[in-house]
Order: C-alpha cells, then sequence, then structure tokens
DNA sequence: AATGAATGAGTTTTCATTCAT
DNA sequence: AATGAATGAAAACTCATTCAT
C-alpha cells in the first residue's frame, strides 16, 4: 500500500481512537492495531505519539478553517448563515475530528498550540465581525468587550454542536437557526449596550 | 493533624495538580509530596485515583451548584444578574476549581458523570427559565429548542470565563453585563423566532 | 530489607551484569532479574539507567583511587611498589569493577565523564612523579613529554592487568615486579632522553 | 557504481559512524542515510551489522598488520624505530579505523575474536622481540613474562596513541621517540630482573 | 540492481496500587 | 495512624532485519 494511502488511513484510525479515550489514554499499540500496521509504521510515518496528533489536528483543522473561510467570502446579507452551516456541516461529517479538536482546546500541554491558533482565527474573525457591525451608524463595540462576546458566541456553538452530536433526530437546519439567531441578538445587544 | 483537616488539605492540592496537568499527567506521587502525605494515606482516605478525583468533583461542584442555586432563589427581577455574579464570584475564586470541572466536560472516561451532571442541572436551570420566559403571555419555547439554546448559552458563560481567566485586567462586572446582554438577547431571540 | 543493603546488593549485580554485557547490550530486565527486584525498584533507587552506572562507578572507582592514594602516602623508598601492589590488589578483588572502569574508559558518551576522571586523578599522580624525580641533579621531564609518557605508563599497567585476568596461574607479585621495573626504566629512560 | 567501490564508500561511512557512537549505538539506518544507500544494499552487501562490522575491522585490521609487518622486516638495527613510526602514521591516517579497533577490544561479544586476532598478532611479535633480544649473550626472557611484559607495552603505545589523538600539536617523531625509550627501556629492564 | 514498505522483539521508563511493620 | 519498601502492567519508542516490486 502506497504510504500518502496509508498515512490518510492511520490519520482516521487515529482521529477515532482519540475521539474515543482522549489523548492520554490513546494508546500507540491500540491505534496501530486498529489500523492494521505495526507500532513501527507509526514512528516512521510520523515521528512519535504527539507528531501523529499534530498531523491530524493540522489536517482536520485546516478543513474547517478552509470551509469556513470560503462561506465567508459570500455575500455579505447571508453570510451568518452560511457559516454558521459550514460550521455544522462540518461537525456533522466529521464527529471524530469536531470532538479531538474541542476536548484538546481545554488541554494544556504539549499540543494545545495547534489546535489554539484554529480556533483563535475563528475568534478573530467573530471579534472583527462585532466591530464592523456599528460601521453603518450604530455604536461600535470594542475591545475588550469585542473579544470577550466574540469568545462567548463561539463559545455557544462550540456548546450547541456537542449537545447537538448526542441528538441526532435534531434537524441541523434548526440547529442552524438557534445559532444564528443567538448570534444576531448578541451582537444587537452588545452594540446597544454602551449607548 | 485531625482527618477531615488533612483531607480537605489534600483535596486543596490534589484540584491545583489536577488543574495543572489534566487528570491523567497528575500522578499520585506528585499529589503526596505536595500534599505532605504518604502515597498510602491518599488510598486509606480516598481508596483510588478515581475516588481523590471524584472527591474533589463532588466538593467544588458541589459549592458551585449551591452558590447558584442560592443566588437564583432571589427576586425575579435581579435573578438573572445575580446567578451570572456568583457564577463569575465562583470561577474568580477558585481557579483551578473551575479549570477542572471545565476541563473534564469534555472527558468521556471514567468521571466524566460526574462533573456532567452538575453542569446538566445548570443547564436544566436555564431551559426552565427559557420556557418559563414566555408564560406571560409571549409565544413558548419548548424541547429541543429549550434544550439547545439552553447549551449554547451554558456554553457562550462557559467559554467567556475561561477567556476571563487569561485577562485579570478585565473587570467581574464588565463581564457579567455582557454575558446578562447576550443571554437576555437570546431568550428575545428564541422565542420569537418560531412566531 | 533495609534500603542501603538493597543499594549495594543492586550495584553488585549491576557490575557483573555491565562487565559481562558492557552498558549497551546489559539491560535493566536482566540486572532486576538477577539482582531478584522488580524493575520500578531500580528507578526508585538510581533514577535510570545511567543513574545506576554512575552509582556503580562513582563506588567502584572511588575506592581504587582511595586506596591507591593511601598506598601512595607511605615512604617515598617503597611507594611505587606499593601503589602498584595496591591496584593490582584491587584489580585481583573487583574484577567486574575493573573491567567496567577499563571498558568504559573508550566509550564516548554518555558516562565516560565520571569514569575518565577517575583515571586522569592517577595520570596526573604518575605524572608528578615523573617531573619531580629528576629534582635530585638528573634532568627534568615536562609537558608534554611528560603527559605522554604518563599516559603510556599507566596504559602499561591497564593492558597488563587486563591480560593477567586471563592468566589466574600468574603470582601478583611477579606481575607487580614487572610493572615496577617498566615504569622504573620508563622512568629513567624519559629523563635521560633531552640530554 | 560498481559494486566494490559503492562497498569502500559503505566501509567509510561504517567507521565513521561506529568510531563515533560506538557499535551498539551504531544503527544501520544512520549508516544507510550517511552512505546514501538502501537498508537492504547494506545487507545484500554485508549479510548482517555484525558483518559488516567484522569487514570494516578486517580491512582495517588487516592495513594495520601488513603496515607493521613491513616495517618490521627491514634492518634489525633501526627496526623498532620504523615499526612505532609505522603504527602511529596509521593512527594518524585512519583516526576512525584505530578508534574502532582500540575501542572493540575492551568488548566481550560478538566480534572481539576479530579485533583480538589483530592485537594477539601484534602482542606476539613484541613477545618474539623480548625473548630474542638476550640470544646474544644476556639473559633471556621466557614466558610468561615475555608474554606480560608485551601486554604492557603494547598498551602504553595504544594508550599513547589515543592521548596523542587529542593533542594533534604533538609532533609524531616526538611521540614515537617516547615511546621508543620506553620499549627499549622496559626490555632492558625485563632481561635484567632475573638476573 | 535497488528500494519503499513493513515488522517482531526488545528497550527504557512510569504509574496506580499494596503489603509488612 | 502512618509509611518505607515493593511490584504488575503497560506506556512510548527503537532496531536489525525482510519482503514485494
Amino acid at each position: 500500500m502506497p504510504r500518502p494511502v496509508r498515512e490518510r488511513s492511520i490519520l482516521d484510525v487515529a482521529g477515532r481512537v482519540v475521539a474515543d479515550a482522549g489523548y492520554d489514554r490513546a494508546s500507540m499499540d491500540r491505534i496501530a492495531k486498529l489500523a492494521g500496521v505495526s507500532k513501527p509504521m507509526l514512528y516512521a510515518y510520523f515521528g512519535s505519539k504527539e507528531g501523529l496528533y499534530v498531523a491530524y489536528v493540522k489536517r482536520t483543522g485546516g478543513e474547517l478553517v478552509r470551509r469556513l473561510v470560503e462561506a465567508d467570502s459570500s455575500d455579505q446579507g447571508v453570510r451568518l448563515r452560511l457559516v454558521i452551516d459550514e460550521f455544522l456541516c462540518f461537525v456533522e461529517q466529521h464527529r471524530d475530528g469536531w470532538t479531538v479538536l474541542y476536548r484538546e482546546l481545554t488541554t494544556r500541554r504539549p499540543l494545545a498550540e495547534q489546535v489554539a491558533q484554529v480556533r483563535a482565527r475563528i475568534v478573530a474573525d467573530v471579534r472583527r465581525m462585532l466591530e464592523g457591525y456599528g460601521s453603518d451608524g450604530f455604536s461600535e463595540l470594542r475591545a475588550p468587550a469585542s473579544e470577550g462576546v466574540a469568545e462567548a458566541i463561539v463559545g455557544a456553538g462550540e456548546s450547541l454542536a456537542n449537545w447537538w452530536l448526542g441528538r441526532p433526530d435534531v434537524a441541523r437546519d434548526d440547529v442552524a437557526e438557534w445559532y444564528a439567531g443567538l448570534t444576531r441578538a448578541a451582537i444587537t445587544a452588545a452594540n446597544q449596550a454602551p449607548g
């Protein structure tokens, strides 16, 4: 089997195992066995446990960011809803990936950097949205309020996504609608607060 | 040293260590050394590593819930703001405790149950708030929307609290104000959505 | 079994195993099994494989140096012969120790430092002997010649000792006599060379 | 690249790596990478790690012996000095080779045999020199004294050579002179001892 | 003639946990 | 009531070696 193919299939398994057990409890032995390869292959391809994890996070986080950015480049009016849709689509399609990204957000060492960067980019986007909102005459929101509220909005989405993972009977469209509503309301409220 | 006193000081140390390194990387050796007792003491008092952790979570989560419940029993008009204040006070006073509770929220085995229960009670409270909101004539919010939005609101608070932990220069009052604004806006938006 | 006793018996076994197989091929598993303890004991007492080795070398090298120094503090006339006797006694009594000290002399990483220090002290002594020899009127030997010849003399002794280890039928007294003769001759020759 | 050429360049690399790290810590991976060939090539050419090592030692030890033998076949009067010169020339030109030969002298398994043979031949030569010395009327030296002293003389040379490797500022001629002086003095002394 | 892909067996090290005193 | 001594089990990682192409 050629290397790139193997690499992808190993990453898939690694994501499943890490999503299931967390980084610390995910053993290389288990990943190797489930991937149908020997442990030395994991090390030949990824160098270390951390290397394997980082490769997975880069692949998965990279795709999430790419999709959000694309959705964000659409027409102003529908942008928010499209970005939210895209986010929920990603969660739906990559349950493991999302679980890993989200779980390791709260872990300090030694991998937080990678994941934190992905999230930071998203928070920054939301913050820009908050700060730009008032440009048409309304009051304007500035740091640190814009930062805090952006964090809150992103956190709301994460939490909602996790809840949704356990409720497959709920339609994505509904979830997106709630989240979009909350976001719009939060933006409005934040901008009116100082006034 | 009488047992209850020693137990409390051990729990304090355990919280610090677990907040610092996470449950898996927190070793009993380290906890024993920092607490100034021998390892067999830890086992005599708490039975196992999991037992020690559960004791810590019960104590810490219990206090969080107690404080929120008390704040929630106050007058209707200021209730939301008081609860939020109480929550942020707790985070401020128990950085380790909050970090542990929050971090382990996303961990599956073997301790999630305990922590999840604490959070579930909070989410349920918020949900009741959402569902009761309309009782005075407005449209009413029902599950699963009320559940999802409650999750989102709680998630927003968690995220905001974590962000705030890294920004000690921001006043608690401001954070509380933003969060209260977001929550009220979200409730209003959610109730108007179906109409 | 109290710790100091255990430590000594572990060190004895470690010396035997390392003398037998060399540092790299000596496995902690094997040392633990032969010492009748579990591997974690080795780590509890010595920290690491290197730590165990260093402890052994310190103990053994320390004793060698102590004995040589004592013998060296005797009356001038018989000093050389006494030191040589003491050295050969040590080799006879600590075959493992000598083998380890000698073998690891030629190893670069990561342990050479310790052993090299022991040897360096001995070489320095011989060098001082060489340089002081001429003080009664003969020509005097100086660096780098004194250094080189000291190295040669020490090397001759090491080599002789190793050869002797494989020839238990040869009396220690004879070996000592040969070595003393060689050393005296070498000193004389070295001092006359420049003249 | 024709096989013999490649073989030689592989051996050169192997020598460098083994001199640097020792046999056990020298990995086939590293040798293959530095030699610019794939690992299966190493096995096709040399059969095993041990095979590669043996090939290196045979080549290097063979050259050392050849040079010493040639120098030894010269006129009686200058023989000793020529042999010593040749030895030091070899060390100077083949630092890696000498390091490997010397280092592995003290290693027991699994390669000592090869290296030990090379050294044994040299010791035997010196011994013959010692035993023949007295043929012109002086007292004669016999085993085991001749063996022991020969070992000592060879060991002195090895030790001197190693010391010299770290002192490139010292002229070869000086080193050779010291060593020749020591050797002649040792021979004389050994022959006079019994008398 | 040459190599990318692959592994069985072994290494050092750590950890939660218990026993004898 | 308290601990020094001790361990079974499992972790991450490495290496010499081979096969299929």
